[in-house]
RNA sequence: CGGAGUGUAGCGCAGUCUGGUAGCGCACUACGUUCGGGACGUAGGGGUCGCAGGUUCAAAUCCUGCCACUCCGACCA
């Protein structure tokens, strides 16, 4: 993509109303623009990083045996009388009338409407258990949106939800969720610990948060620092393996973490005062396991091997891509702007012709420009004609990983500079090994 | 929903107290000089001063009502 010809809005100021970091360097680098409270645009260059965040998510949702499919988002009340949530839910949720004067509602969470889907097609044992999910926006009419896409009310959720004939299924599902969870976070550069949680509004008795921690994050959380040397567990793990599952999941839930509302001091005080982790984090997923809460009321159920109905347990896995973004930048930033991790960077490489119109500047970039666009690398091509200064200011705030500075100077010596975004460190090399190191 | 604020050009702000031709910086357009860490000069363009009503010879400025947004708190993916 050549810069001259893309839309991209960098303010060079911040706006007043933004307070949090990636809520400023949000609206800087171009990524969102506010809509209106809680409403947000996605941008071009923010809607990259979208959809390579959610490219990410879908890999590991389908890697654990999930299976996407995609709900509307406008709901029938109806479907929630069913369940009873309709009343409920309360004024966090946006109720609509249709032009027959129809109760409508903006869905919050798709739990009826998954249930209803489950009900008129499955009717065996046999076909469980099934994992569908979706990615898709969300309503929920805060009180008071605020950190920009952190808390908005219109956001993006991958939702996922669980099928299974018993508690010992489900037991499964939740668990490959919870490992699918790690992976993913850890794929996007974070580290998220998982703390036991309240069930909240959608109810049940099993329950985990991923945290991830960030100096400004919402809540107070409190863990164990072993967690910060854990290995996620790798792409090859086998997701049938209902005791590997359960060992790893078992891992992953022993040592103390909890955040302020399940915090329990005098047990977090047992550890080792060097052992004692208490930060501030923020919630980017959240699993749950709520049985037959929705599928007795609801009727959604399955013949045994007996031939007798069983009402399926249910669990229900939530993550915000919208939200996600925000924390990754809240993790990863210094005062130059963003600095992406390589797995979900708009753009992998930006290069920065020094001296557009200067010939030789100019031939050397379009080479490497095609080259690197020949090997299919995202690459973003400053050829505007603004002063150095001002594309190394740029660079820095859209955070690409790599910088490839390309100028008169360098180029006497028949080199350009590579930088990285991650720590500013620079290498001089030709062309031809740039574009090697660049594919690698 | 309680408390505190803010609305003036795309962005950041001054002007409001004390009513009298709507300003500054950045951005934008043209030309010139510049060009390895957010250049400079000259000349331009752009505003229903959040909305409605009122007071007045005259309202961005005073009064009344409304709307939007932000921050703190309670609540939440």
């Amino acid at each position: 993509m050549r810069l001259s010809r893309y839309f991209l809005p960098i303010l060079r100021e911040t706006p007043k109303e933004a307070e949090i970091v990636s809520h400023r360097l949000m609206l800087r680098a171009g990524l969102i623009r506010q809509q209106a409270a809680g409403s947000y645009s996605w941008l071009p260059l923010g809607l990259r990083v979208l959809d390579k965040v959610n490219a990410i998510i879908r890999e590991e949702q389908n890697r654990s045996g999930a299976i996407e499919l995609l709900m509307p988002t406008i709901q029938s009340a109806e479907l929630w009388r069913e369940s009873g949530r309709y009343d409920a839910y309360g004024k966090e949720m946006l109720r609509i009338k249709d032009r027959h004067e129809r109760d409508m509602l903006y869905g919050p969470t798709n739990e009826e409407m998954i249930t209803d889907i489950f009900r008129a097609y499955v009717k065996s044992y046999k076909d469980v258990p099934l994992n569908l999910y979706h990615i898709q926006w969300k309503f929920r009419d805060e009180v008071r949106p605020r950190f920009g896409v952190m808390r908005s009310r219109e956001f993006l959720m991958k939702d996922a939800y669980s099928f299974d004939i018993d508690q010992a299924g489900a037991r499964h599902s939740y668990n490959k969720m919870f490992v699918a969870y790690l992976r993913t976070f850890h794929r996007l550069g974070l580290t998220a610990i998982p703390m036991r949680a309240e069930s909240g509004p959608i109810g049940g008795d099993m329950s985990h948060e991923f945290i991830i921690l960030a100096s400004t994050g919402e809540s107070e959380v409190f863990c164990d620092k072993a967690f910060l040397d854990y290995q996620v567990p790798t792409a090859d793990t086998n997701f049938d393996d209902v005791a590997g599952l359960e060992s790893i999941v078992k891992k992953w839930t022993t040592p103390y973490a909890a955040t302020s509302e399940m915090h329990d001091a005098a047990a977090f005080d047992t550890l080792p005062a060097d052992d004692r982790v208490s930060a501030r984090g923020i919630e980017v997923g959240h699993i749950f396991y709520f049985g037959t809460k929705y599928s007795q009321p609801m009727n959604a159920v399955v013949k045994g091997p007996d031939g007798q109905d069983v009402p399926v347990h249910m669990g229900s896995y939530g993550i915000g891509p919208s939200r996600l973004i925000a924390a990754v930048i809240e993790a990863s930033h210094d005062d130059g702007g963003i600095i992406w991790p390589e797995a979900i960077a708009p753009f992998k490489v930006g290069i920065l012709n020094l001296k557009v119109g200067d010939q030789a500047t100019d031939a050397a970039c379009e080479t490497l420009y095609h080259a690197l666009e020949a090997r299919g690398i995202d690459v973003l091509y400053d050829d505007t004609d603004d002063r150095p200064g001002a594309k190394f200011a740029t660079a820095d705030l859209i955070g690409l990983p790599w910088q490839a500075v390309v100028g008169p100077k360098g180029l006497a010596e028949g080199k350009i500079e590579l930088k990285r975004r991650t720590d500013g460190s620079r290498q001089l090399v030709s062309l031809e090994d740039a574009v090697a190191i660049l594919s690698a």
